[in-house]
DNA sequence: GTGTTTCCGTTGCGTCTGCAACTATACTGA
DNA sequence: TCAGTATAGTTGCAGACGCAACGGAAACAC
């Protein structure tokens, strides 16, 4: 991080928007869940939408390292959170499942998801919101050709 | 990182973009350079707009912990790029000026910012880059209340 | 077939990070 | 004045990360 985002009030923002809410979403987990959140928590909720991908789809999903990837989903297998299975027809890949206890976490989550976003969304007019979106993803298709 | 990034679209944006713009600017540098990028590089850019603020100052502005800017501040005056000095008044607090080898190295990196950032903001108009920088700002303060 | 290249996942290593505990100093109130 | 509290910075520790190197497997060349 840093030296550019310190030149560009836009992009600095953007850094500390999601620090802010990183922590915010941590305050507000019980001790016993908070092992669960963090890093992790990414994976699964990218298994909630598509599952049985390859950890190297995760890596690109998330611009991460495979390294980190392979980490994480030994956590959170070992917290019987997802599954891997070897595929049938490439030996090299494994895919990897939700578990049922990994998407009952994943409703845990939700709801205190949802109600950070509302309050950081407040009084924002939803066209705004909208251009917004719309411009983070033209400044990082910008850069990712 | 991420449980919550990864349930709004807007959020995980944020953190993707962040992301690219660190690894473009850490490609495009020199190999006798790079040792200086990453994320001490904020604390020179923060210095060269305001000077001799304290550690915890850097702390709060950066949204890291001060333990965080105690490593990085030994690390950029092992460099020769700050100055710790004493605070005259409060024998607790000390000082972090810029020195001059400091400024050359933030000038250096100044270019390849601005670079970069053109890059990312062509073809985006310039209400549009406002409006996501006010809404940004404005989901920060919602947050940070 | 054999050799080369490419890709997947793993492991080792060094860096960056936050939290908690600590020291030293400053402040506050009885 | 003195006890209690708050603050600045440091250090130990563990977690997360990326890079580089590696082994195994596929794909492609010839």
């Amino acid at each position: 991080m840093s030296t550019i985002t310190s030149i560009d009030p836009l992009l600095l923002l953007t850094i500390r928007l999601g620090r802010l809410v990183t922590n915010k979403m941590h305050q507000q987990l019980g001790k016993e869940d908070q092992h669960l959140m963090g890093p992790h928590m990414g994976i699964i909720a990218d298994l909630c939408q598509q599952d049985g991908v390859r950890q190297q789809d995760l890596a690109t999903s998330s611009l991460k390292d495979k390294a980190t990837i392979t980490r994480s989903v030994n956590f959170l297998e070992q917290e019987g959170l997802v599954m891997r299975t070897p595929d049938p027809t490439d030996r090299r890949t494994k895919r990897i499942y939700i578990t049922s206890k990994g998407r009952q976490v994943y409703q845990k989550m939700l709801p205190l998801g949802h109600t950070i976003l509302a309050q950081a969304k407040q009084e924002i007019e939803a066209e705004e919101l909208a251009i917004c979106q719309r411009v983070l993803q033209q400044m990082y298709n910008n850069l990712n050709q």
